[in-house]
DNA sequence: AATGAATGAGGCTTCATTCAT
DNA sequence: CATGAATGAAGCCTCATTCAT
């Protein structure tokens, strides 16, 4: 009575196998977007499973757990932040002469910026999870989304630093300015994605370069 | 786990009875801090309750579920913050003479973006819960919480752009501008609590101030 | 599309509301009895809170998890061994003369060889559990049973060392014959229960004192 | 947990190729150990796969299932057994005269149960499982093991039943003499094992045959 | 108004077994 | 012969919510 249907004929989605690696790869990806689209304490192992045609089983063969899989995400893109910035040449001795003109400067900065930005900004998924799901994890996630952040600040309270040595920055405290900058980065990026209008990483960084530099005063009232 | 357990007798706590409303604004100042502290998802009803020092079944006479205490939480908000933001006066016809000295309108808008943080910034726990564990609950939580932001974005946008109507401010696209200088200050927050360190709106609001308006290039450079 | 039905229409077993000491004690009770049937790790919680006519939540309330249901058990068979044991008048002086007929030897042991066993043989059910199924688990459940072991082994050695001083029984290691004599006995009952036999404590103590005091070796081969 | 995750890269060590039978008899030899350091339940098969460092599907080449290894490794004892219980000769017309010395009739019992021990208790290992960790598995597994209980209490109830024809040993029932007598034993070897005490046949069978023949109690009380 | 015992849907995770290579 | 990636049924446990007191 009741005996189960030993061999269940629904289509039962054929196996596909792949190389370890290459699986693992291709997990991540689809938990990354899968993460992206529903936040991370929403969305469930089912779903990634689904969305990446495995079975449950398959995504514990290569991860501890869910927040495993998180925090592999993270770990990557930590490595990565942190090879990107360890890559970029230092500030050094100025690239033109001393009396460098504030064309080049800004270039300089927007490029600079840039660079740091491109590190964590892949892709739009990746963003996201940065900037909003990641955060509130319990424990190890938290840390290493912590770590990006500081490598990205401590990059860039570096770079303003050095430029403050050559005189081409005023005074003022670095790190205030790194957080100030990079928040004002992050924000017109999130409010961008939250309006689902585009993120155009160059008009962002042009903003964001002109208003450190220049300030938003009129030439005429500062004097 | 941290459901209450039968198996460890305890005292069975007096009850305690008090007014519908008071007990509601109760329970909400519980429930802000105890979002706080572990986040939307990971905090449960139990540990409201717990701390609330009232039963479960008490919890669900005021609010029809969870993410209706969230909600108010984020309404409460929302109402306080458009309350605030609708009583400031206008910009108007400038406060002083058309030849206002610069420290003048560094003051003038350090009082003002000061006006608009005060309305959110009401307390360490309210902050942390709109810069990051509200965002990605389902639905009407997640409306809510974009609607004080746009709020807040708003208010800073009209202002810049009569600013810019008066000549103070430079040029710009003044909503780009309103998210940069947000987000500046809203990063210098978090980063702050991410470190323990103090937060001090004063001093963030006039490094934001300083930074926004002058921008850091050096005077020398920037002729 | 595809809501869940919000009342499901089934019976619904009306709930039963019972005070938390008393709620416990059943769950125990039904556990015990599925455990005996299908073994600690063939039974799964479902069963118990089937049986026990409850949800499967509700015994989370009272226990932390499986094995700590199978922990209780255990501990409270232990409690009630020790205080049984340590109720029992030490042997003292010999109840009758120093000259004791046989009779009077031969009942007195069988007591107290029936007062121990009463004290974990409550029931088939526990009987079973210690000497068969709860073995093998890890850790801490483990640990009670062979302290409920020691117990009874320490009680039966104390008796037999005793016994020894006062020249009632030959010299010999009072723990091995202790660990022999309970042995004998424990497997006298096991095998009455996995033949189907009615396990008839009376008789099979008669057995066992009988045969631990005069041997098997007829009279006339001894000598 | 105790599954081999592809994420760290292991050498991917070298494949073994052996004969069927050798094959077959390492993975019993190597399952035996894991069931009994890890219980049957709770040793899983990949355990088994790792130590005897095969690959799972290959485990499944020469077994059915899991049970089917454990079915095998009793039948295999319990071949065993029954054929080395056929080998010994009948305990016929006596082995000296009718007025045998004692001394004699003891050695001749000693002899006679560490034949049948020796049987079962081949190696610790073994032994465990059987006392232990084999009970309780659904069906056959369970059936072979009462078997081979049976097959020892049979012997030595055959013995006793003979020897008191002989007049060598007193009146009793001899079936609940031989499961009292092989309990008193078992019991030894358990305690042994659980104290991490080193378990010696020898010395054993010493203590078990002398209390068995004569009684614990002292040549005078009995008088 | 307050309580907390009871509930069960739903999530995470394990592991015996299959199967393409 | 051997492999190990893939699988999904099944088990444990959590927790928002209900409801009798």
């Amino acid at each position: 009575m009741s005996v189960p249907r030993p061999k269940s004929r629904q289509p039962r989605r054929q196996r596909t196998y792949l190389r370890a690696d290459v699986r693992r790869a291709q997990i991540l990806d689809v938990a990354k977007r899968v993460f992206v689209r529903r936040g991370y304490h929403v969305a469930n192992v089912a779903d990634i499973c689904k969305e990446a045609r495995i079975g449950r089983g398959t995504l514990y063969q290569y991860f501890d757990n869910k927040q495993a899989v998180m925090l592999a995400l993270m770990e990557e893109l930590a490595t990565r932040v942190a090879s990107v910035l360890d890559a970029r040449p230092p500030i050094g001795p100025l690239p033109g002469a001393s009396k460098a003109p504030v064309e080049m400067i800004v270039g300089f900065c927007r490029k600079r910026l840039r660079e740091v930005l491109d590190a964590v900004f892949v892709d739009e998924a990746t963003l996201r999870l940065i900037l909003r799901d990641a955060r509130g994890l319990d424990g190890t996630v938290d840390e290493v989304i912590a770590t990006i952040d500081r490598l990205m600040l401590r990059a860039m309270e570096r770079d303003i630093k050095i430029a403050q040595e050559l005189r081409l920055l005023r005074k003022g405290n670095p790190r205030l300015i790194a957080r100030y900058l990079l928040g004002g980065v992050e924000k017109m990026v999130l409010t961008a994605l939250a309006n689902d209008e585009p993120v155009d990483l160059d008009s962002i960084v042009e903003v964001a370069v002109e208003l450190e530099l220049f300030g938003i005063l009129t030439e005429e009232v500062r004097r």
